[in-house]
DNA sequence: TAGTGGTCTAGACCACAAA
DNA sequence: TTGTGGTCTAGACCACTAG
């Protein structure tokens, strides 16, 4: 019944998810694990590790000698923090139709602070990409990524930019981000930054201060984000963790 | 070599995490799998799920044919948001040794707004408790929860609330949280927050607004936290979920 | 080519909840 | 007592990395 690649696991998971989303369940329990394995024509281990998945992903809560069944207010949260990775995307999810602007692309050497924080030469170029994310004319988001200019091997547009970072590192330098660690930061607006967002000085906001890491675990990327609080609000899921 | 309960899988993982901890790998591959297995006589499958809670809590990062590594950036993380359970262990981690002062206990109905969140009728009694948690008389974190007092099954000093609102309602309540729906909020110190928190009028801070939930998924309480970011920096992994 | 992690199976036993 | 999820095993095959 299904075919391997993607895996079994993944397909079991959005078959599963999709059912959810359809309303099937609507706050009952859903097929016991037996039954999905049988279903699918997969093992129970397979389908524990897709229920595991939608676990994690706040979908689905289980009750051991119970059952597993939908998790109503997981299922509202639009962003989930530790899964940003495209604030288009997460625009989206919040029901707007954002888009991208481009502010400015320079290059320069990276200094002391940089450069420690990047493993680099205090004299290494890099690369600072500003950008806004607005949705209808309005601002969202302002961002400020850097990059050592010797990671990207390939010629693009100015355009490129556009695309999400860790696209463009995929796409441009060869790069894959595995993982963000990041500082969350209350700041206040400063004139710049409200004028860049359209908001008056002095308003709230929240900040990202994050260094994205390769799969080789050297740091690849400085970024910076401001977002407008009154327009994203951001939203995660606390749990125990065994 | 190792007994039953706690789980194979925790041994495991504690095991291997002490051995990370210690620095024995310093930056190096740690033993493939199958060595951990036999070296601990049990299934490689047990090794994986070790590993894999490992990953999720960003001491190590694998990679396909080549090994499992430590993941050094990772273990400098002492608060991971997502875990947050006790504000004084958090304090803890960051080498705070922290001292919590219970500012008030009052009953009130809960009124509409709060009705309306804990699922309860508009004059159902609430207990509110406001705590201080400091480090060396230096105020770092406000906190506000709310309780429906029908919740709260056996009797109890005034001095209980001072342990985690989980304990307490583990304790004295008979629920168990099993998650928060969190809400972060980038505010600035009203006057009266100024004055609690011993800082200045007009500082940006962090403010968790949130929901926490029994194992049936049912609204227990509603948390207000108003985190020092010059005391306390928050951090996060952010990584791609498969 | 050898060794690593990634996926998957079939089956066993346990802990717990509900009838 | 029955059925659920939780843990664990032994073994198979695949995908990928590195020498």
């Amino acid at each position: 019944m299904l075919e391997r690649k993607p895996s079994l696991t993944e397909q079991a998971k959005v078959y599963i998810k999709q059912r959810i989303l359809d309303g099937e369940f609507e706050g009952e329990r859903i097929p016991s694990e037996t039954e999905l394995a049988s279903e699918l024509g997969v093992s129970r281990t397979t389908i524990r590790d897709a229920l595991s998945r939608l676990e994690i992903e706040g979908v689905i809560y289980r009750k051991q000698g119970s059952g597993t069944y939908v998790n109503e207010p997981g299922l509202q949260i639009k962003t989930r923090l530790e899964e940003i990775w495209s604030y288009e995307a997460v625009l989206k999810a919040h029901g707007y139709t954002p888009s991208t602007r481009i502010l400015g692309v320079q290059t320069a050497p990276a200094g002391p602070d940089l450069a420690a924080e990047l493993n680099l030469a205090p004299d290494a170029a890099v690369i600072t990409v500003e950008k806004l994310f607005l949705e209808d004319e309005e601002p969202v988001i302002f961002t400020r990524n850097q990059i050592p200019s010797a990671l990207l091997t390939e010629p693009y547009e100015r355009e490129a930019w556009a695309q999400p970072v860790y696209q463009f590192l995929s796409n441009y330098g060869r790069q894959r981000l595995t993982y963000y660690i990041s500082e969350i930061i209350p700041i206040i607006a400063s004139p710049g930054l409200a004028e860049i967002l359209h908001i008056a000085e002095g308003v709230p906001l929240i900040s990202f201060s994050e260094i994205g890491y390769n799969e080789d675990n050297e740091p690849v990327l400085r970024a910076y984000s401001y977002l407008r609080d009154d327009l994203l609000r951001l939203r995660l899921i606390r749990r125990k963790i065994t």
